[in-house]
DNA sequence: CCCCCCCC
């Protein structure tokens, strides 16, 4: 046996490190009963120590299983792993990347004799043992479904009104950017609420219980689960079924739809529809006609209610993200009653796909997603097929898997949201499209989350905070370009400069930074923020140094390039704490570091990035400047994390990784003076990894033109 | 009994 386990990886996972590149031995893997879509495997895995049966197979790598290469005592690289956590605490462990490092048969058999890993006490898992085979996610029917996790919440969804844009204006639609969303780095991540509140702590005072509530017959009723009503009781969603008529749920109103009305050859009506979750399930309803004016008013969104007398039907799935087989229609005899007991009941359920896996599932399908908005595009107006105007926006989200996928907001939704801080989004209910290869699309029925107040947002925002933000990401929908819609400039290095790039003698518009091109195409009395530029002839001194700096006559290219070599010696250096300053500190050699710039001393400083590199194509090379972020993206690490690395052994193999390495580099270019002597100087202004069929695309074009 | 969900 030549490998070693990665002992005490369990118990260091299930406490919440994010381990990666861990040895594990498999000791089982069998299918988990799930309902339409790929299977799903869980794992039996041993750190040699401990073992953990809650490992869940991403459906990506479902291949290993299929090819018989995942089997029992094999012994496996787990490159990348998800907590997460289930609405009773329980942890499962999504493998994201893994690597079979030794056979079954070449290992032999079990490694060690390790014990099942108890997480209780630790998770703050109520009543059940972890690792117990009674918790199997696949065990009770009517458990939540490894992998995706429900939560309780005592934060509620905002309301977000369905059918907006659409012609009715109604008197509940809500702002979905509601400024009151709770954001998650502003309350406490301990919160009991989403660990298991079910049983432990009751719902706290949560929006709706605040409205003056109609008294009902049902709230003499103690407790949940119990009869509500004479001859009925109230069951749960996933157990109800179009087979016995006699039931009634409690659940909560996690979407409502503003009215519609249609017309067609079946004749016209009006309808409107929400969505109930219980702690079982989530089921939609739908009213039409007369049972909207007696219900629309009532059906609030995020209370709780009884609803009872009522058709099932089996469900149309195309048109949901819910997981119930059956929706429900009112009619007249239906049910509806407020009931101000809330407890138990959770806020909002979502089945968050990781933006990997979206390459691997069909268009059209309807998705909950949620990731960090780390750019978006400026909202735009467009004109519908049907003569409507609407606003749009994409943003980029990232998620742990590295992946980015753009998510088009539109009306409203698109207009009010806010980029800045990098928010969490998530949202339940998105399209998936193939548009760029894979992107995303809200609908009228989606729910979109801004800083939504649940675990998953919470160690998102940890892992962008951390690490995240360095990635060298890629994303699965190829824009057209990046920027402002114009397109990539593609240069070898050698055409850099026999093209002159950067020297500024013919400021076109696709040169010119692209801030500036609105005062370019003003014949005279340009502006620019505050300051005014003369005419083309009668220029100032001082407008000439405004022009250069704002990169006026700079130019803008990308080029596929390998590191040739990085100047590491003095590639960090002692920046000001201050957010907005970034300027080198004196090290005053007593604790303090002073600041020319602010004219202060700090106690403190941050280590920042100014690295050199030698880029090289198979024509030419070319030294650039790579700043904090480009430099972070391009080593891999942040500036601290390399800070505290200084003078080691790791610190210099992480540049010997870099070297060599291949990215596509975003650039720009600018003739820069020193003395008499003038020469470009090129700052890398994106890294990103490889896109070799946009590449090839550019190559291709270039050999036509110079064919021709 | 609806099921529209926009644009590149």
């Amino acid at each position: 046996m030549s490998v070693n386990l990665t002992q005490g990886a369990v118990e260091a996972l299930l406490n919440g490190s994010p381990l990666n590149n861990i040895v594990l031995q498999l000791l089982n893997i069998r299918q988990v009963v799930t309902g339409p879509g790929p299977p799903r495997f869980r794992l039996l895995m041993s750190d040699g120590q401990h073992s953990w049966n809650s490992f869940l197979l991403a459906t990506q790598l479902n291949h290993l299983k299929e090819e018989n290469r995942l089997v029992p005592n094999c012994v496996c690289m787990v490159k990348k792993s998800i907590i997460n956590k289930l609405s009773d605490g329980r942890l499962v462990v999504i493998v994201m990347d893994v690597e079979i490092l030794q056979s079954a048969e070449e290992t032999g058999g079990k490694i060690g004799n390790p014990t099942p890993y108890n997480a209780v006490g630790k998770t703050s898992s109520p009543q059940k043992s972890a690792s117990s085979t009674s918790d199997l996610p696949d065990s009770s029917p009517s458990a939540a479904e490894p992998g995706p996790s429900y939560m309780y919440n005592s934060t509620l969804s905002p309301p977000r009104g369905r059918g907006r844009e659409f012609v009715e204006k109604s008197p509940m639609k809500a702002s979905p950017m509601k400024t009151s969303w709770t954001s998650p780095m502003k309350t406490s991540p301990m919160k009991t609420s989403w660990t298991s509140p079910m049983k432990t702590s009751p719902m706290k005072t949560s929006p709706m219980k605040t409205s003056p509530m109609k008294t009902s017959p049902m709230t003499t009723s103690p407790m949940k689960g119990t009869s509500t009503s004479p001859g009925s009781s109230t069951m749960l969603i996933a157990n109800i079924n179009p087979y016995q008529s006699k039931w009634t749920i409690r659940a909560r109103v996690t979407n409502k739809s503003n009215v519609r009305t249609w017309s067609n050859s079946r004749g016209e009506g009006k309808l409107f529809s929400f969505d109930v979750l219980d702690e079982s399930g989530e089921i939609k309803i739908t009213a039409f006609n007369n049972e909207v004016d007696k219900f629309f008013t009532l059906v609030e969104h995020g209370k709780v209610y009884y609803i009872t007398k009522a058709t099932l039907k089996v469900a149309n799935k195309q048109y949901s993200t819910l997981k119930s087989n059956y929706e429900i229609t009112l009619h007249a005899h239906s049910s509806i009653v407020p009931c101000d007991d809330s407890q138990g009941l959770p806020a909002v359920h979502c089945d968050f796909v990781p933006i990997a896996e979206l390459e691997n599932i069909d268009v059209d399908t309807l998705i909950d997603v949620i990731g960090i908005c780390k750019s978006a595009d400026d909202v735009s107006r467009i004109t519908t097929k049907t003569s409507r105007e609407v606003s749009k926006r994409a943003l980029n989200l990232i998620d742990t898997t590295g992946k980015v996928v753009a998510l088009t907001l539109w009306g409203e939704e698109a207009e009010k949201f806010d980029v800045s801080g990098k928010p969490v989004v998530a949202v339940k209910g998105a399209r998936l499209s193939d548009f760029g290869g894979r992107s995303l699309s809200a609908l009228f029925s989606s729910t979109v989350m801004v800083n939504p107040d649940l675990p998953q947002a919470f160690s998102l925002r940890a892992w962008y905070d951390q690490e995240g933000y360095a990635l060298d990401s890629e994303s699965l929908t190829q824009t057209r370009s990046m920027g402002s819609g114009q397109k990539t400039n593609w240069k070898t290095l050698s055409d850099v400069k026999n093209e002159h790039l950067g020297h500024g003698e013919k400021p076109s518009s696709a040169s010119i930074c692209p801030s500036l091109q609105n005062v370019m195409r003003q014949p005279c009395g340009w502006k620019h923020g505050s300051g005014e530029l003369r005419g083309r002839g009668l220029l100032l001194k001082a407008d000439i140094l405004l022009i250069k700096k704002t990169n006026l006559f700079a130019d803008y290219f990308s080029c596929l390039a390998t590191v040739l070599y990085m100047r590491k010696e003095n590639c960090l250096y002692q920046a000001c704490p201050s957010d907005d300053c970034k300027k080198k500190v004196i090290d005053q050699q007593n604790g303090l570091y002073r600041c020319e710039k602010c004219n202060r001393e700090y106690p403190n400083f941050q280590y920042r990035l100014l690295l050199n590199a030698n880029l090289a194509d198979f024509g030419d090379n070319q030294w650039v400047t790579c700043f904090q972020e480009t430099a972070e993206a391009l080593l891999g690490h942040s500036a601290e994390t390399l800070g505290q690395l200084r003078d080691t052994a790791a610190f210099e193999e992480v540049f010997q990784k870099t070297n060599f390495t291949t990215h596509i580099f975003r650039n720009r270019v600018k003739l820069e003076t020193y003395n008499d002597e003038s020469r470009i100087k090129v700052t890398v202004m994106e890294v990103q990894p490889v896109d070799h069929r946009e590449y090839s695309r550019t190559l291709i074009g270039n050999i036509r033109k110079l064919a021709s």
